[in-house]
DNA sequence: GCAATAGTGTCTTTAAGACATTATGCC
DNA sequence: GGCATAATGTCTTAAAGACACTATTGC
C-alpha cells in the first residue's frame, strides 16, 4: 500500500497487515474457464496419493472444457487460482485474496475479491482459519491471513460472467465474447484440487484445511446440495459426495439416508433422454429444525 | 499504542489492528482465585435458561473456593474474565487477551496473555474463530479478533501461581503470599460460564462459540481428560462429561463407551476413604490411530 | 431380449440407551 | 447388616453397510 519507503525494521513495528483468501470449490470449471497445468508426473503422484486410480486423464491439458460436462469431470473437486505478479512469491499460484479495505467485513472482502477473479458470485461462504505465523512473508511487514473457504454451484458457473458490478443478464450473443474475455486473463484458471501446482505462502495447507472441513461438512449438514441446480436426481446428488468423499458409495444405502434426512421433496418429474430408467428429480428443502456443529 | 496524535479519519486509513482474545475453561476456579459476582437475579435467569436446577447455589458470592472443591462446583465450567479499565467498554469485563506484537505467533499471544491474568500456563489451546466486523469497536482504529479457547487441568490450577516468567517451583510456605497477591487483583476474576457478566465488545458471543466448540470437542476427541490429573476415576471423567454438556450421563453406558475408545488405561490403583465401594484409577494414554476432525 | 441405471427389500453387524444385577468399602 | 457407589450384564432399538432383487427406459 503506502508503505514502500520504509525500511524493514519499520514495518516490522506497524500493525499487521490483514488479508483475505479463498478456497473456492466447484464440481467443474466454468465453460470457458482457462484450465491450470501442473505438469503430468506431478499429476499422476497427486492422483495417487490421494486415492483416485486413473483420474490423470487430461493433465495437463490446457483445453477448453467440453460444454456438456463430461462423467469423468464430475469426480473430482475444482478450485480458481490466481498467478501472482509481484514478490514474494512471484509467479506461483496462489488462492484469490486480498488486504482488507477498512469499511468492508472479512466475508465482504472474500466475495468481492473472488469475484474479482472467478467473474462470479459463490454460492456458500464460511471462515476456515486464521493464519498468522511470524515468517510467513520474510523481510516484509507481517502478515495475518484469515481463510475463507466458498462452494460455486452449477447454476453458478453454468451462465455468463459478470462484467460491472451488478451486471447479471446478458442475453445468449454475448456469452462467447464474455468467454473469451474470461479467458483471456492468463493470470486467473481452474485446478483440479487433485492436480495443483506448488502454492505461494502457506496456502497448500489452507487448501488441505478447506478439504477437510468440505469433507467433514458434507457429512452433517447440507452444503452439499449447493453444488447442484434446484433439481437433481439422487444419482447426482450421490457423486457429489462421492467427490468430495473421493470413493464410490453405494447407491442404495445412499438413497436411504438421503430421504431419511427429510429435506428432499419428490418433484413429480423425471429424466428422459438416458438409455436407462428415468431417474426422479428431487428438490431442496430446508429443515426447520436445523442444527449447528461446531468442530475442528 | 502510537496512533493517539491522530484523528477518527486518519486511523480509518490504517490497517486494522488485530487482537487476541481467549476463553479459558475450568472445572472450577484456582484456589485463592476471586470470584466474580453478576447479580443474583441474573445468575437464576442464567442457570435457568442453560437448563441447571438448583445450580445458582452461592450466586452474587465473593468468597474465596474451599480448597477441597466440593462436587457441586464441579458441574458447572468456570472461565476468568478481566476487566477493561479504558474505553470503550471500560468497567467491564472482557476475554483475556491483547494485540499481537510483531515478533509473537498468534498463539504465543493467546498463552501470554492468559499468563498475564490467570498466572498460569493452560493445558490446550485451540484457534475458534475470527471477528472483523467493521462495526467492531466505533470510533477507533478497525480491530480485527482472533478468538482462542483454551482449558486448564487440575493440576495447573491446584498448584501455586506463577510470579516470573519461568517461575514454577515455589515451596509450600509461600503459597498463601501467592494466593493473596493473586486475590490483590480485582481487574480479574473467575465466573461460572452459566453465570457471566454483561461482556465488552461481542464477547458474549465468543463466549457462546467456545462453549459450543468445546461440547461437540468433547464428544469426538479426547480434551476431555485435559481437564483432569494424571489418573482418575471413572466417575470424575464422567463429570468432566456432565459438566460440558451440562446433563447427566449414564454411569454404566459411559464406563462402556469410555472404555470402548482404548485410551485408558487401569493403572491397578484404586481411591479409598469414601464411603463406598473404591474406585479404581486410570491414566490416559495417547492412541496411535489419532484421527482429526474439521468441522464447524 | 439386452444393457444400464433407478429403485426396493433384506440380512448382518454395530452401537447407543435403558435398566437390572452384582460387588465392595465404610459406617 | 445397611448404605452408597463401583462395576458388570442384558435387552431393545436404531442405523449403517453389504448385497440380492425388481423396475423401466433405449437400443
Amino acid at each position: 500500500m503506502a508503505y514502500t519507503s520504509m525500511s524493514v525494521s519499520e514495518r516490522q513495528l506497524l500493525p499487521p497487515a490483514v488479508a483475505v483468501s479463498t478456497v473456492a470449490f466447484a464440481l467443474h470449471p466454468p465453460a470457458h474457464a482457462r484450465l491450470g497445468e501442473s505438469g503430468v508426473e506431478a499429476a499422476y503422484a497427486a492422483a495417487a496419493a490421494v486415492g483416485f486410480a486413473g483420474a490423470a486423464s487430461d493433465a495437463g491439458a490446457a483445453a477448453e472444457v467440453p460444454a456438456e460436462t463430461s462423467a469423468r469431470a464430475r469426480d473430482t473437486l475444482w478450485l480458481p487460482l490466481v498467478r501472482r505478479t509481484r514478490a514474494p512469491f512471484a509467479g506461483d499460484w496462489a488462492l484469490p485474496g486480498g488486504p482488507i479495505p477498512f469499511n468492508e467485513t472479512l466475508a465482504d472482502t472474500a466475495v468481492r475479491t473472488l469475484r474479482a477473479a472467478v467473474l462470479r458470485d459463490p454460492r456458500y461462504l464460511e471462515q476456515l482459519y486464521s493464519f498468522g505465523a511470524v515468517e510467513r512473508s520474510a523481510q516484509a511487514q507481517r502478515l495475518v491471513t484469515i481463510a475463507y473457504w466458498a462452494l460455486y454451484g452449477e447454476q453458478d458457473l453454468a451462465g455468463d460472467a459478470l462484467t460491472g458490478a451488478a451486471e447479471q443478464n446478458i442475453d445468449e450473443q454475448n456469452i462467447d465474447e464474455q468467454g473469451a474475455a474470461e479467458q483471456d486473463d492468463p493470470n486467473v484458471a481452474w485446478f483440479s484440487a487433485d492436480r495443483l501446482p506448488p502454492l505461494a505462502f502457506d496456502h497448500a495447507e489452507i487448501v488441505a484445511h478447506a478439504l477437510d472441513r468440505l469433507r467433514s461438512k458434507t457429512e452433517y449438514s447440507t452444503v452439499a446440495y449447493r453444488f447442484l441446480g434446484d433439481t437433481f436426481t439422487l444419482a447426482q446428488l450421490r457423486e457429489v459426495h462421492e467427490a468430495v468423499r473421493g470413493e464410490a458409495v453405494d447407491p442404495a444405502n445412499f438413497r436411504r439416508q438421503a430421504l431419511a434426512q427429510g429435506h428432499l421433496v419428490d418433484t413429480g418429474e423425471q429424466t428422459s433422454g438416458a438409455k436407462h430408467r428415468p431417474a426422479r428429480l428431487y428438490q431442496f428443502r430446508e429443515q426447520t429444525t436445523q442444527q449447528t456443529r461446531n468442530l475442528t
